[in-house]
RNA sequence: CGGGAUGUAGCGCAGUUUGGUAGCGCACCACACUGGGGGUGUGGUGGUCGCAGGUUCAAAUCCUGUCUUCCCGACCA
């Protein structure tokens, strides 16, 4: 390819509207072009990219024995409605009618369509087990896209799913691409974790996310200092403390607290630790017997709806309480809630039921009790781990403590169960010529994120450094006063014209620029490998290279110069 | 959905306070010089000032509404 074939849209200035590295660089380098909110046109630059990603990923798939199908993107409501998503799923599912008034929606995910293939194509258990995927355009109607391609409505992903007579055979699939996605996030050069996972809205047992560490990331993953255990927060358990409870020294008293209603008010009035301050939080109850529950945290810890809404007292979505709902409970506000004396079940986390002479809402505006002690001053219905971890607590998996970085979700596997083959009778005869409903697993991979992140990796003060595996071309030539020189000029072509036959994606810089305009386009598209030619080097029989990792640019003898680009190419 | 910003040429911005001929840099086009790190000069192209309505002799500027984009929040006891 050469740049006079090439639309090279690239732009010194940065956008002003894009906050992170990679949305920026995407944008400078050409690589897409918004069109609307979380909408992209990708530019040639950029599909060249994305198709290196869709490669990789849809030969590690193959590799690993799932079978390439495509879907429609437009997908019949009755499916949805079959399997109870289309309450379930809300706002992010954008619904849209035919000409004839019958309802679609553009899909999110593929679950009702390819159970729906499968019930209808698959009969028997000896064609079992089975994986398919597909790598296709989702839509949802995120609440707020941001960062680019990161988090856009309408993005690719890589979606498989395998179906089993058991789960045994499952979990052998749900391990087989496990390793596939190691292999594939390590073949696109990502500095990648796997961690275990909630598997949210669409259900099952066991899942694991692929996370690349970025400080840009949207989520919270937990590691241990000592071993592998790595967990998304909303998950990651936060162990009972092994330490006895302080026995009660105070006696309760109750102050007052005017206007000190958040932990950090109370914290400045009464002049004490957040630590010692505990949070009561009311929430909607899952019976018409407990319409309202309060949950206790310790002031310095967050609540974990997830983990909240887990529990069988607590309304399945998380919902809080309303005002009414409060003072009818507590007789007061929000903001001067405790546990003392609440005819209502009161759910108290681990490490908050191990707080002694604490401080707590006196259910009575602006004041609050001082010295009061569980058991002896308030009763616990329940003890549960409701709260988030946060750094310094000790990992569940008993080895060393927890800490938090950020990453980015870019892949994320789930072992469903019989969710979707259930609510859609998914059913092959077994062996006693028995009608049984199938397990089911499910495999999804962004490609259209990864590419951010990949940048999010790997960038410099200069652009994109793009592994080799992914680079939209390995290699750059940049002629120097080509249109001046013929003996450059032959030079240039003829290194063009040995790396193409050679079957090297090679990009030849043949606009009229001045150096300096070439050289920076180049390093700000990260092309791995540039060649420069010019006279210079032709005077003294060498050709110029630079990895765009390197500090500086070498010289090659002219006739060396095939053997030891292949070499840096790993064609040797 | 709540809060805060924002919208003027493809990109980055000034002009709005105090109403009076729409500007600058980059990019783009032409020509000349230049030629190993975004070079210089001369001359150009390009804008319904987000949209709608209102006030006024006159609106990018004031008023009302509306939309877009971006940020923060959606944990608050």
């Amino acid at each position: 390819m050469k740049t006079s074939n090439l639309l090279l849209s690239t732009t010194r200035e940065t956008p002003a509207d894009a906050v992170v590295i990679s949305h920026q660089l995407m944008l400078r380098a050409g690589l897409v072009r918004p069109l609307a909110g979380g909408l992209y046109n990708w530019l040639p630059l950029g599909l060249r990219v994305l198709r290196k990603v869709e490669g990789i990923v849809r030969d590690e798939m193959e590799r690993a024995m799932s079978q390439e199908i495509l879907m429609p993107v437009v997908q019949p409501m009755e499916l949805w409605e079959e399997s109870g998503r289309a309450n379930d799923y809300g706002p992010e599912l954008l619904r849209i009618k035919d000409r004839h008034g019958r309802e679609f929606a553009l899909g999110p995910t593929h679950e009702e369509i390819i159970t729906d293939l499968v019930r209808k194509e698959i009969r028997s258990y000896k064609q079992l087990p089975i994986n398919f995927f597909q790598i296709q355009t989702k839509f949802r109607d995120e609440i707020r896209p941001r960062f680019g391609v990161m988090r856009s409505r309408e993005f690719i992903m890589k979606d498989a799913y395998s179906f089993h007579m058991d789960t045994d055979c499952l979990e052998k699939t749900y391990q087989t691409m496990f390793e596939a996605y190691n292999r594939i996030f390590t073949r696109l050069g990502l500095d990648f974790r796997p961690v275990q996972a909630d598997t949210g809205s669409i259900g099952g047992e066991a899942s694991h996310e692929f996370h690349v560490l970025a400080d840009s990331g949207e989520d919270d993953i937990a590691f241990s200092t000592q071993s592998d255990f790595a967990a998304n927060v909303e998950l990651a358990e936060a162990i009972a403390p092994r330490s006895a409870r302080a026995e009660a020294t105070a006696i309760v008293e109750k102050v007052a607290t005017p206007n000190a209603h958040s932990i950090a008010e109370v914290q400045s009035c009464l002049r004490v630790k957040t630590k010692k301050i505990l949070k009561t939080l009311l929430v909607q109850g899952a019976t018409e017997e407990t319409p309202v529950v309060a949950l206790v945290v310790r002031g310095d810890h967050t609540l974990n709806e997830i983990k909240a809404e887990k529990l069988d007292l607590v309304a399945e979505p998380f919902t809080l309480a309303t005002d009414e709902q409060i003072f009818a409970s507590a007789g007061c506000k929000a903001g001067s809630i405790g546990p003392v004396g609440l005819s209502i079940p009161v759910i108290v986390d681990r490490t908050a039921f191990n707080s002694s002479d604490f401080i707590c809402g006196a259910n009575e505006d602006d004041f609050h009790l001082t010295g009061v002690n569980w058991d002896r001053d308030a009763k616990a219905t329940l003890v549960a781990d409701i709260r988030n971890v946060v750094k310094g607590d000790p990992s569940p998996c008993g080895q060393g403590k927890i800490e938090i970085k950020r990453g980015i979700e870019v892949g994320h596997i789930f072992q469903l169960g019989n969710k979707y083959s259930t609510a859609l009778n998914a059913t092959v005869l077994n062996e006693n010529s028995r009608a049984q409903v199938l397990e089911m697993g499910c495999y999804g991979i962004g490609i259209t994120r990864i590419v951010a992140a990949v940048i999010e990796q790997n960038n410099d003060e200069k652009g994109i450094i793009w592994p080799e595996s992914i680079a939209p071309f390995q290699v750059c030539i940049v002629p120097m006063q080509m249109h001046k020189s013929p003996r450059t000029e032959e030079a240039v072509m003829a290194m063009y014209k040995t790396l193409t036959e050679m079957g090297v994606e090679v990009l030849l810089d043949d606009r009229k620029e001045r150096p300096g305009v070439m050289f920076n386009d180049m390093e700000l598209i990260g092309i791995p490998h540039r060649i420069v030619i010019g006279e210079r080097g032709l005077d003294k029989g060498q050709i110029e290279y630079k990895h765009r990792r390197d500090e500086k640019a070498q010289d090659i003898p002219e006739d060396e110069f095939m053997n030891f680009l292949k070499e840096k190419l790993n064609l040797a």
